[in-house]
DNA sequence: GAATAAATGTGAGCAATATCACAATAATAC
DNA sequence: GTATTATTGTGATATTGCTCACATTTATTC
């Protein structure tokens, strides 16, 4: 059983699939790119993909990853005359619905319920956001990897009797970009966890064994679900 | 002259009061606080506060500092039957106008403009957020002390000819809060800002005398002021 | 399926930060 | 104004995490 992640309801989603344009993506490439104007929504179809900014010397880091009945690119959308300040790469072969600014702004217009839930919506990445940079500042790097390993099976992870796995394959490289780690430093963790048997890696999919474990020793408190996600 | 933080327009500020109801809150005590229901938006009328989150180790991290004319306390509050995330803390006294959840939903269905306003501002601190994410956790401490520094200014500097007065004194301890760092690392990277001349302080109040020495030293690109804040 | 590119693992050394333990100031309370 | 509390500074030391340099393995491309 796959958990949801928290979206829109459905028949909202329904009703943006109805006001958007079809596009693909090929695996790899930019869906739209920092410095660009914004002026459209993502609805992300079917794949997936990842949120990340680059600094001059090359670093990356991941703000976030999204998947199926996903919202991006909000954040410059409403900023009048602004550009993205991050770009979205696609992890997968990808398929979007693209949301003009203003069809959208007509769409919030009409639809109370719409707005409410974009309201909502954007409260509770808010929300999210926060407490992961907590996790991220605060913990340590070994806590910020085990918090970014516990969201992911929370947002992507298909839940067994005991064990999880995360059903995005992602790369030590990937994972050094959500935590804010060098590479080498996430593959010599990765490694105890595997040593550990709480983690093992099987083609790039991530299955987490003890996730309790996990949680204990970054004193995880009971955050609601919701928010508990990458 | 104060360069102005990215705000509503003041009419629609204007509007917020009127169906507000005031409050005030003495220095150090909290607005409200984590776990607690979130069902009141806070416009701040006078006075400095913080966001902050703390772990149960008694570790604390600082989300953002709010001032007059800025709003709080909405990240949580359209997601049904939460709690605030973080807590809120007054710097100084502080006057407040207190927004029902349920009076703010039927303003923001009457009044469309203030509606737009609301998604565009909440979308320009999510922009906020997620550069000063970037900045905190791929350019080292000290990268995330200049940054910090930098944005300060940004938010609440006097700017003379040569040099920025952050007129929100602010201690160590908050500048750690805010970084991530430990409060001995930033003392002794104040001192050294103070060394060189980069810096002045003058009880509590910090004058940075040469702020595009901390902006290269951090690689600033040229990020649109509206997002380069606390 | 050979060649090339990308991802991963690993050791050694180093630099940046955290930690600990106090001393010294500065601010606030009574 | 004295006592108390909060803030700041600082040295010594420990630890974490980064960097560099390759070897190895795994994908991709042609």
């Amino acid at each position: 059983m796959i958990r949801s992640t928290s979206q829109m309801p459905s028949y909202l989603i329904e009703s943006l699939k109805q006001i958007s344009t079809p596009k693909q993506y090929k695996k790899g490439s930019l869906l739209f790119s920092h410095g660009t104007k914004a002026d459209h929504l993502y609805l992300i179809l079917s794949g997936k993909v990842k949120l990340l900014m680059t600094t001059p010397d090359g670093k990356e880091i991941i703000l976030s990853l999204a998947q199926a009945n996903d919202l991006v690119g909000e954040s410059a959308l409403f900023v009048s005359q602004t550009m993205h300040t991050y770009s979205v790469q696609a992890l997968t072969r990808v398929q979007v619905g693209l949301i003009q600014k203003n069809t959208l702004e007509e769409e919030l217009y009409r639809s109370t319920k719409l707005t409410d839930e974009f309201l909502k919506w954007m409260g509770t990445r808010n929300c999210r956001m926060q407490l992961r940079i907590r996790d991220l500042l605060l913990k340590g790097k070994q806590g910020a990897l085990y918090s970014t390993l516990i969201r992911m099976a929370n947002s992507y992870g298909r839940w067994g009797e005991k064990d999880v796995t995360i059903e995005l394959p992602i790369t030590i490289k990937d994972l050094a970009g959500l935590t804010g780690m060098q590479r080498e430093s996430v593959s010599r963790l990765m490694k105890e966890l595997r040593e550990k048997e709480i983690i093992t890696i099987n083609d790039g999919y991530i299955t987490i064994h003890q996730i309790n474990l996990l949680r204990t020793s970054i004193d995880c408190e009971t955050c609601p679900l919701e928010y508990c996600q990458i």
